[in-house]
DNA sequence: TAGATTGTTAATCGATTAACAATC
DNA sequence: TAGATTGTTAATCGATTAACAATC
């Protein structure tokens, strides 16, 4: 199985391929087409075809793909055929909201810690987990081995935060933040801004 | 002002340099460049030269660009000169978050009326909102003349949802549920989906 | 076998970059 | 004027689509 130099755009179309064999399969279904796929999640039948074969060949002519084996192989290309611990920093509406979050279990993430600056907050619990303090943040999350955070701290503050976290061995950041961040070679951002989601929409409506 | 047939990932863009200018006119700068908006955005200068360009001239040769002359701008083109009511349907710990956002109101945007289907939650507020019964939500989305919602119900209701929201008339959606959602031509949505954006980063993890 | 659907090739389409004349 | 930076062109690069042989 190939996983070596695929384009980022193909990467990123993965993780959505992958949701929507894990709804047709909790719906009891065990096998699809390219072209099933392709009215689920609205990318062409083509480029679904294309997209999977960059990886090896997952399906069989004449009957499609086998949904649980589809399944093993997208999680393994995307390593979340196991758990990875995430930290949250900033415990405001969204960090609370993401601690809680159910739909992270299913899909290879755990919530494993909370921080935030505000002594009010700190000590106090929010679903399981006690929100620490973010001057303990840098040891905490290496002694963790942590990788991933989400970062829903102010804007102001996100640059600094993910600057100490770069430094113990964070390298995958969720940003929440409503600014672009700077980052070193290697490492990885997501930016999430329902702003901007509203944003791209509002330039096509009359 | 040229805003006909401008491909779709430039729009995307737009909001993109629209937030890092709105940063930069907090700090009291008034003026800019290409090259140093794209240190801020991480897109290459002649790609935003490229973009903007599109729309008409924005910049004058040797100064860059006057920050808050290409804000107002930006804003019109992407129709946020104005302020957008949006609707929240389901009020968990997201719709709960969205409802208090405070990155709305100056990038275009109010939440005008949150809407759930438990009993137990309406009619208690949320902020300043009294929570309504989604079952009149396409009365009260009507009457109001509302044309965005964001979407934080169950995978299992959103599409249900969706389907009678664009009913009457709203024509953007924020998605937060875990599914590709199905809609007419002429609709938008876009997808917020934290698992899916830790999901485009563990590929890259050793 | 006949029908269906993959994996892959070649063609098309679109986006990005580099370079520079125009001009502030 | 000299220096800086835009707007734009042409070249490059990459992604998508259409079509079909392979094959289950």
């Amino acid at each position: 199985m190939n996983t070596e130099n695929i384009p980022d755009i193909i990467v990123s179309r993965i993780p959505v391929y992958l949701r929507a064999l894990q709804r047709m399969s909790e719906n009891g279904i065990t096998s699809t087409s390219s072209q099933e796929l392709s009215e689920k999640v609205r990318i062409s039948a083509a480029q679904i075809r294309k997209d999977l074969s960059q990886f090896g060949e997952f399906g069989k002519q004449g009957t499609g793909y086998h949904i649980p084996f589809l399944m093993d192989r997208l999680r393994q290309i995307l390593k979340v055929d196991r758990i990875w611990d995430v930290a949250v920093v900033g415990m405001g509406d969204i960090g609370h909201a993401l601690a809680r979050y159910p739909g992270f279990a299913n899909r290879g993430f755990r919530v494993a810690m909370c921080f935030d600056s505000d002594p009010a907050k700190i000590g106090t619990k929010v679903g399981d987990f006690v929100i620490r303090d973010v001057a303990n943040m840098q040891a905490d999350v290496k002694e963790a081995g942590i990788k991933m955070a989400m970062i829903t701290v102010p804007a102001a503050a996100a640059q600094d935060v993910v600057d100490k976290l770069v430094e113990v061995g964070v390298c995958g950041f969720l940003n929440y933040a409503p600014l672009s961040l700077q980052v070193p070679p290697g490492i990885k951002v997501q930016h999430i801004d329902p702003a901007v989601g509203l944003q791209r929409m509002t330039y096509y409506i009359e």
